[in-house]
RNA sequence: GGUACCCUAGCUCAGUUGGUAGAGCAACGGACUGAAAAUCCGUAGGUCGUUGGUUCAAUUCCAACGGGUACCA
């Protein structure tokens, strides 16, 4: 995989734009493959909420990083990296092009640029500070994240509290500010890049949120969510479509309240999943629709027609 | 038909003892390094129901009208 002809191709854009549908036509078009970069269809259990590609889809073809996991496990976005970057090595000594398919902007990027080695959370420190933070208010923690690491205190956005516990919680942890650990380098990668986002006109896009959020519902997204309810606790269900009907489930909302809110939640995620891939201006833009302009537009860029 | 109350941002509502107004939600934009479908930040938007009166000045007081809600008939 050390030669120039590997290509990844990552194909981005918000929720329900139509993402899966066309990178299963593409992956047949290259005979290829397709990684799955998005953060909740990694769980096996979360099977209507996150609008994973249905069976039928998955047989047409190949799928990594779909349903390996349980929501009872931990990940990160590091680990991510680092098993998908090894299973590139593998997929490239018989592919020379890859699809990348998904909406988490963070794993995208991750598998892209990497990200800076620095430990893991440790889960009863954060049991620990989580008590302190209660006891003591969010200004006690601002303080002592400005005695541990004066430098990311500057930086940091200090109204956010996950970024300042986790910040901590490294401090404490290794004995280092956490500035030491972040060193915001581009890792290199043995393959080429080409970005491609998907987008629609606004109102179309609300439409199609709106009435899949219906369908999931029909499909039996309530059920779901129930027979998760003992998980409710864990990182991967902190996610729209599960965090609403939980609180259904425990009489905060109507069904009806609920479901509007998943909707609202769901159009909410996609603008912030297009300013962040806004941000990277390596993405060219296409349509869902745009297929040939797409299939042109990567033959353009990485020269050759047969991927064997 | 009578009485009382209400009409302010797309929605729900504050408020101005008279000096042309705000919150939450929605909308729109932004940040983002092991929680990322997470967690945060910002911007815009109103002839204050209509018409008239009092006043230096009315969204605020008064009247009529229109619309709504409740109660009484």
């Amino acid at each position: 995989m050390t030669n120039n002809n590997s290509w990844l191709v990552v194909l981005a854009g918000p929720t329900a734009v139509g993402k899966t549908k066309l990178a299963i036509e593409l992956a047949e078009y290259f005979k290829t493959c397709i990684i799955n970069a998005d953060s909740r269809q990694l769980y096996k259990e979360l099977q209507i909420g996150t609008a994973p590609p249905t069976p039928e889809e998955l047989n047409k073809v190949e799928h990594y990083f779909v349903q390996i996991l349980s929501v009872k496990d931990y990940y990160n976005v590091s680990q991510f990296e680092n098993e998908v970057i090894s299973l590139l090595y593998e997929l490239f000594k018989t592919r020379k092009l890859i699809f990348l398919v998904g909406g988490s902007g963070l794993y995208i990027d991750a598998v892209c640029n990497g990200i800076d080695d620095m430990p893991n959370y440790d889960p009863e420190l954060r049991k620990e500070l989580l008590i302190q933070y209660e006891k003591n208010g969010i200004d006690w923690f601002r303080a002592l994240l400005k005695k541990l690491d004066p430098n990311t205190y500057q930086n940091i956005d200090l109204k956010n509290k996950n970024r300042i516990f986790r910040a901590v919680e490294v401090c404490l942890q290794t004995g280092k500010p956490y500035s030491y650990f972040l060193k915001n380098t581009k890792k290199h990668r043995p393959f080429k890049i080409l970005k491609i986002a998907l987008n629609r006109n606004r109102l179309e896009l609300y439409d199609i949120i709106n009435n899949r959020v219906d369908k999931m519902t029909e499909k039996g997204l309530i059920e779901e969510a129930k027979s998760l309810y003992s998980f409710k606790n864990y990182t991967p269900l902190k996610t729209v479509g599960y965090k609403e009907l939980f609180d259904y489930l425990e009489n905060k909302y109507s069904l009806d309240e609920a479901i509007d809110l998943i909707k609202r939640n769901t159009r909410k995620y996609a603008r912030k999943q297009l300013t962040w891939f806004r941000r990277d201006k390596d993405y060219r833009w296409f349509h869902p629709n745009d297929k040939s302009l797409i299939i042109h537009y990567i033959e353009n860029n990485i020269n050759e027609r047969t991927f064997f």
